[in-house]
DNA sequence: CCCTTAAATGTAATCCGTTACTTCCATTCT
DNA sequence: AGAATGGAAGTAACGGATTACATTTAAGGG
């Protein structure tokens, strides 16, 4: 008896799935044809009579039915799937970059799988291996804290671009802006509103980005003949928003106070509005203040923050673009977009 | 010539690609076994000799296999992708949410696809095929614009769970919030705080959770006596800060103007706060402000932001944990989670 | 009316792993 | 020793679509 009712779920379960959805043989049945000739009506292959397309459209509308992207990537041994890696969901300067590969991949049919790694070396392997296992086409990377061995490796066999940050030298292809030249042009905005003393409030230099905006804001600051001060300069090892007010509390402490700051990212420059208020202070009569990234955010504070535009969404398209290219098997080369130095009361008297 | 080097690139090609991944019949070879008995040990399936698991093992690491996800997945018919549909990336509610998600995906070994519909009904059908095609097992879908008709159909053959965003009396499984509840306690805070004209930024009342929240407003205005009165009553088409400016901007003009407003998103909030000070009055008191949803960026504000906390990691994970049970073939139930008043210095003398 | 040719369609192999079923072999029991 | 039992491994079908190659069909030329 229990023998009995087994065999009948089972039965049940398997009508079900069957309805669920038709394969292409039972419309191949349906439209009396070879699933040969459904396949070629759904890739418009040219050879097809138009009153066999008829039969199979007809059929294939009758059954309700949905190509498998399993079968058919399988075959193909393709996933149409782009990697995404962030490393972390929560940032909103990624945002405008993500929109930007996925208005790409989808127009090209591919799809995008979002990652986050929360800088997390396991999490990085989970991804690597979905690629490795044919689960993803190929990666871009917005993440400074992946692993560059493994990355590079895993380059040697599929596509892969960087983006935003990259490895000087290094062999894949990236999408960034020029981070010295950016850092250089706001240091001397504010240079030029007649600020003397300006701090900059940067991140961990073991990443590229840091380095470079470094040496931009070093190259203003002798350009005009001012002191670069170590007092002046303070190191976050975060780019949230709490560090940006850890990081203002500091540079307010020192004795000759800063009349204008410099932070790598709109969240630290938040972070240091916020500080500076709390102290009664205002911005931009007391003190400016420069951020970098533009990120939607930053046009809410009171007052809204002079930042450093990154063309993230055009970032975004390119970094896809030359992904898709890798992927089909072209050559592909890195590529430095322009920046844009956006003007807002944070630095407007 | 020409004709030659073609062919001798396409040899080049196929070479390369075989050479970047061995499948498990050659791993099978290379243990002296056969390819069922690797796929034992990669199941690990207990009738495996140690010495042949062994040999396999072996093999594994000398050709450096790893198994292909497509193969697998067209045979279990399954792709361990789960599909997150949310309105917009640059929003930043879904964060936290999303965190947990992931984080519950990936303890089950699922990977999630975020896709962002941009209220665009095309991609809604791209991720809708996307779950008939196989390419994702089950969907979570937090986005209120979201054609309910087409979702429902497909709901009765694929695993759809709602977050947050849900449809009364629906027969899709949902995670939220009690929001008409949220929105009381959220105006009683502001009348206990002795305000008594208490303006509502509502967003569109298509959406269900703006017509619950709206009911608490008024519900609690009821309880203590208060007027209800349209023109305190704003309606914004969109969530973003913009019109959060705006719709102060009109509440500001009103005769009698209000001494408090409850905004139905932080961003909407942060708008007003915006707008207030521009306008020279002080939060709170002047005016106070409170938000609904507690994005990171609240707490950035000056001042701070009051705000309705969702539980978002907890819905994350719960969403998750019913979507998989759901592809695991299981009744799930809806579940309403708790919310919680953060006061801030929004609404703090 | 037959032959050539091209267009239209079918056949079957293939992509890669999983698993029900079968076979083989070695214990253990009588 | 021969049968019964069970453990270990192999065989082959399967999942769904694609495509090189083979075959059929129809049209055009002589």
């Amino acid at each position: 008896m229990e023998f009995y009712l087994t065999v009948e779920s089972i039965t049940i379960f398997k009508l079900k799935v069957g309805s669920i959805m038709a394969n292409i043989q039972q419309v191949a049945e349906k439209a009396g044809v070879s699933a040969a000739t459904v396949s070629r009506v759904l890739n418009n292959v040219s050879s097809v009579s138009s009153k066999t397309r008829l039969k199979v459209e007809h059929a294939i509308k009758e059954l309700n039915y949905e190509p498998s992207m399993l079968g058919r990537n399988l075959r193909n041994s393709e996933s149409r799937l782009l990697l995404v890696l962030i490393p972390s969901i929560s940032n909103p300067f990624y945002t405008e970059i993500i929109k930007g590969i996925e208005t790409i991949a989808i127009a090209n049919h591919y799809n995008i799988l979002l990652c986050a790694t929360d800088s997390n070396a396991e999490r990085d392997n989970i991804y690597f291996n979905m690629v490795k296992n044919k689960l993803a086409d190929g990666i871009i990377s917005m993440d400074p804290t992946i692993n560059r061995q493994k990355l590079n490796e895993l380059a040697e066999k599929h596509p892969i671009i960087l983006c935003s940050e990259y490895e000087e030298g290094g062999s894949i292809p990236y999408v960034t802006i020029d981070h010295k030249l950016a850092a250089y042009h706001a240091v001397k905005h504010l240079i030029k509103l007649g600020n003397k003393k300006i701090a900059l409030i940067n991140s961990d230099e073991t990443y590229l980005y840091a380095r470079q905006r470094r040496e931009g804001y070093e190259r203003a600051l002798q350009e005009f003949n001012l002191p670069i001060r170590k007092e002046w300069i303070y190191h976050t090892e975060h780019l949230e928003f709490e560090h940006g007010v850890h990081a203002m509390r500091r540079l307010l402490q020192v004795n000759e106070r800063p009349t204008a700051v410099f932070a790598v990212s709109d969240t630290l420059a938040i972070g240091a509005l916020k500080e500076i208020n709390v102290n009664g202070l205002h911005v931009p009569n007391d003190i400016a203040v420069v951020g970098f990234d533009k990120i939607t955010f930053s046009n809410m504070t009171n007052p809204t923050l002079t930042t450093v535009a990154q063309p993230m969404y055009k970032m975004g398209c390119t970094a896809a673009n030359m992904l898709i290219n890798r992927i089909k098997g072209n050559q592909v080369e890195s590529i430095v977009l322009d920046h844009e130095l956006v003007i807002r009361e944070s630095t407007m008297g």
